[in-house]
DNA sequence: GCGACAG
DNA sequence: ATCTTGTCGC
């Protein structure tokens, strides 16, 4: 694992990232969540499983799920989760029969050092239009945003926005979103805020989450048994 | 040198 | 990320 390695192949993808809108994002009807879990979180090697969600907008109905598994020997370090979940993700990915118009990940776009975090990784490789949205910030500063259902402000971060904190209810922490590739900042916050479904989270990602929580439950249960 | 640090 | 009951507050 040598990390040195890692940035630079992290610098070398963020060469390609593109901040401009590939899609019309008024258009956009099929959304993707995508998100991953572990059978035992600490423990190196452990099982990735992932799993990605394909949402019509235009009712929040599932047109498409399908999950990946992957053996996986890399611990968390931040600023290099890419390398510990893409893995399982492209697993997943490689099932989709469908094509969603953006996909939405777990965690940070270009809100990170060096513009790559796992969204925009994930963007990068599969050429996608990819959006990040994370529960907590990894990289950034953002001033203060009122009390009230969908504020937000902008994160800065090395001197420019990069992104946008958004409280999605009242009484309710923010979560942060950042464009991941062939995306706008502005485009990457109107898609999350239309894939709200009265919940915290956007729901493709909410609904991955979920949906892994059930699985891993089950993949446990097997292993316990027969 | 110190603190911060997605999932 | 996972484990896990109650509890506080809108």
């Amino acid at each position: 694992m040598d990390l040195e390695y890692l940035k630079k192949y992290q610098l070398k993808l963020a060469k390609k990232l593109k901040l401009e809108d590939k899609i019309d994002v008024k258009n956009v009807k099929f959304v993707a969540g995508i998100d991953t879990t572990f059978l035992d979180p600490y423990k190196e090697p452990t099982l990735a499983i992932s799993c990605i969600v394909v949402l019509n907008l235009e009712d929040f109905s599932v047109v498409e799920t399908v999950f990946g598994q992957k053996e996986i020997d890399f611990p968390y370090i931040p600023t290099f989760l890419a390398f510990r979940e893409i893995p399982s993700i492209m697993e997943a990915y490689q099932k989709l029969k469908s094509s969603p118009d953006v996909f939405i990940l777990d965690g940070q776009g270009i809100l990170h050092p060096r513009k790559m975090g796992i969204a925009s990784h994930f963007g990068v490789i599969t050429d996608t239009v990819s959006v990040g949205c994370g529960k907590s910030l990894l990289y950034g500063k953002y001033t203060q945003l009122e009390n009230k259902p969908m504020a937000y402000s902008p994160v800065y971060a090395d001197g420019e926005v990069r992104g946008y904190a958004l409280r999605v209810k009242k009484n309710t922490n923010p979560i942060f979103v950042s464009p991941g590739n062939n995306i706008s900042l502005n485009s990457s916050l109107y898609v999350i805020i239309k894939s709200i479904n009265g919940y915290k989270l956007p729901e493709p990602v909410r609904l991955a989450h979920n949906f892994l929580t059930e699985y891993r439950k089950r993949l446990l249960q097997e292993v316990k048994n027969g």
